[in-house]
DNA sequence: CCTAATTAATCAGGGCACTGAGTATTTCTG
DNA sequence: CAGAAATACTCAGTGCCCTGATTAATTAGG
């Protein structure tokens, strides 16, 4: 009876996909680090010496708020932020050994996680729910910087 | 190479696909009003007269989100917080007029929206992509107040 | 060379999302 | 009916997420 029911609306579908994994993660990974927080940590492992920007743009980030998530991880010991000596402006990143451990044990668990987050589809399923998400993000992603106006120009 | 490639993991993609929703809506929709405050102002719509509680519940927004949005809301003038006579507890929450309109407005716009979020998919892809994120997040939530804890009691 | 454009990072500001603690009101129960 | 439990909301605190403006450093053009 609901005039425009929100089951039908894919940007509240999103969110509570967004939503229901947060509160999993917290449950079941850490309540200290967050999934954000170990996306970086990941990323930084597999390659040492990033600048911030590179980072943010290898996890989905912002330039602001991958700067949050760098001071959070830094404050905790688990990242090293030094200046680039080659170029001023950059910062250059890299995980403490404390880093090195923290994400090791959290990689462990972020397993179990997801086969607890993925339980209620199939193998096939699987394989298509992510395909299915990662051609809408995608998609609207490449509309960032569009080369035509998303409103019609006229 | 990537030790633990990112686009494997569905917490990584379910913060990607609202992130996408998030952009397309500002583009598309409005740069005032955010998509948690249209669900809010729909359900008004629909249903006049509901607590806050109730309100948070229908679009899934916990009390203090719930809480923001509204004030929010109230602020802009679009929707109406009273006490319930009945129960001192309660505010009882209905949409001004110029909520009414405004959520006619964005209603058109969202629709406008959702067809280009999901051009990507044919329309068989879209069914099963409400499904099967429906099913992921209606799976966890299920799991918030668990009648055994997550962590193994032993 | 020196200025202009570009680039990396920061800061201010607004909004979403959660937890834990606190307040007021209502309801349950002895 | 009085005290205890439950309920609706608020508040403080943390973290993610974006935009627009600013600052510092580098690169490109004249």
């Amino acid at each position: 009876m609901a005039a425009a029911d929100l089951t039908t609306h894919p940007g509240h579908l999103a969110r509570r996909l967004q939503q229901a994994h947060y509160l999993l993660w917290n449950a079941m990974v850490s309540e200290e680090i967050t999934s954000p927080q170990y996306a970086v940590l990941n990323t930084l492992v597999a390659e040492p010496g990033l600048d911030q920007r590179t980072v943010g743009e290898r996890v989905g980030l912002d330039r602001s708020t991958i700067a949050e998530v760098i001071s959070r991880l830094s404050r905790r010991g688990l990242l090293d932020k030094v200046r680039d000596p080659q170029d001023g402006r950059r910062s250059l990143l890299r995980p403490t050994d404390e880093g090195v451990r923290t994400h090791r044990k959290l990689t462990v668990r972020t397993a179990r996680m997801n086969q607890v987050f993925l339980a209620p589809l199939t193998a096939d399923e699987r394989t298509v729910f992510f395909d299915l998400i990662r051609r809408v993000a995608d998609a609207a992603e490449g509309l960032r910087n569009p080369e035509e106006p998303l409103a019609a120009p006229r």
